[in-house]
DNA sequence: GTCTATAGCTTGATAGAC
DNA sequence: GTCTATCAAGCTATAGAC
């Protein structure tokens, strides 16, 4: 990976001459897939630098240290996940259909930005690898809250059977979870998004029946 | 955690100097410890010995380098989980029980071995962070199938309601990943054997049960 | 804004005495 | 078996020229 010949930085260099720097982003994106592929701590400054061309002050300059590139990733990423669970909020629809549709969403974000979220399962579970402190537990809170806030509608609305809306929610959270980190991982059988609104339907489905006779 | 008075160091040997070396296994076990806490790559050869109260060498005398002594500890564990999927292959009770059964004794061992756990998912979803290639996706895999076997073998004897097994087992898995993930974190609210079990009979229960009328 | 050059530190690992 | 002493390599970060 690392780049011996000096002459590569040139060529780099020579072709991205005429655009008006667009390094600051292209370190962004770079910084991104390697924190997400090695971790944070794993992943060396030379690395991001030789991967966008670059040389090291460069990042220095526009980030000040590891830390600040690190941090300024975070907060973009972090609200494009606000603001799905924000537009959410405001629909009118029965339970089971603002269930399914909040899963969704959170699944198509986790497609559209595969590398955040690798990112923030690595640092979730799992040691934070030096990473500055980034309070993600906020996120998992946030999602089991909706989900379960829906399901205790859907039984106020006489959709969902009562019971203990606690255990439902652990039930279907369990599956987007795994659904999220199949996804994250690209080496094995997913649950892709037509199987995950199944196995939703599925269970979404028994919540609107009576248990049996115990 | 860098200790600087090496008087710490004779003191610890004092000790222990009446035993006769145990110094192998406390390397192990504040091995595991601080690979779970702060990763592969985090972990310096200065914080396992510190930690121990030994010096570098010893380590490397038992281990031979870092990736040795890691090996040494994926092997011994793996062992483990090995031995409680086999385990329960022998059995002849109802779906309902064997299913509740394995995911206990799955649950058990996450308990037990925190730690290890801790590692292997840290290493599994995520950078591997120059940790030693290790086939953890062996083990989901397994659990995977095991959980699957069940739930068709219990369609067969007409126990379950026929269905798509898949989806049972993602239904089946997603909340047993939940659990472990979250008996792995320790700073939220868990979901511990008791209410894992009653989500399981809720689960188990409604599988037994004709779907609605579509 | 981007470079060359390098300081200053931490790391995994080893030589060799006891 | 365990130590002291030390090394070479790799890291983040900066000084200063252009």
């Amino acid at each position: 990976m690392k780049v011996k010949d000096k002459s590569d930085h040139r060529t780099a260099k020579g072709n991205k001459k005429n655009l008006v720097s667009e390094s600051r982003q292209q370190i962004l994106d770079a910084a991104l897939g390697l924190f997400a592929q090695k971790g944070y701590a794993a992943t060396t400054i030379r690395e991001i630098v030789d991967t966008v061309g670059i040389t090291a002050p460069s990042l220095y300059y526009y980030f000040g240290n590891k830390e600040g590139l690190y941090r300024e990733l975070m907060q973009t990423y972090s609200a494009k996940i606000d603001s799905v669970l924000e537009s959410h909020l405001h629909t009118s629809e029965c339970a089971k259909n603002r269930l399914k549709d909040l899963v969704d969403k959170i699944f198509l974000r986790v497609i559209e930005d595969k590398n955040f979220f690798r990112l923030m399962f690595t640092i979730y579970y799992g040691p934070s690898n030096g990473a500055p402190y980034c309070d993600f537990i906020l996120y998992h809170v946030k999602i089991h809250a909706a989900i379960k806030k829906i399901i205790e509608d859907g039984i106020a609305a006489k959709e969902f059977q009562p019971g203990n809306s606690g255990h439902m929610t652990w039930i279907i959270r369990g599956v987007v979870q795994l659904a999220m980190e199949e996804q994250i991982k690209d080496d094995r059988e997913k649950i892709d998004r037509q199987r995950l609104q199944k196995i939703l339907d599925l269970i979404v489905d028994r919540f609107g029946r009576p248990p049996s006779i115990a």
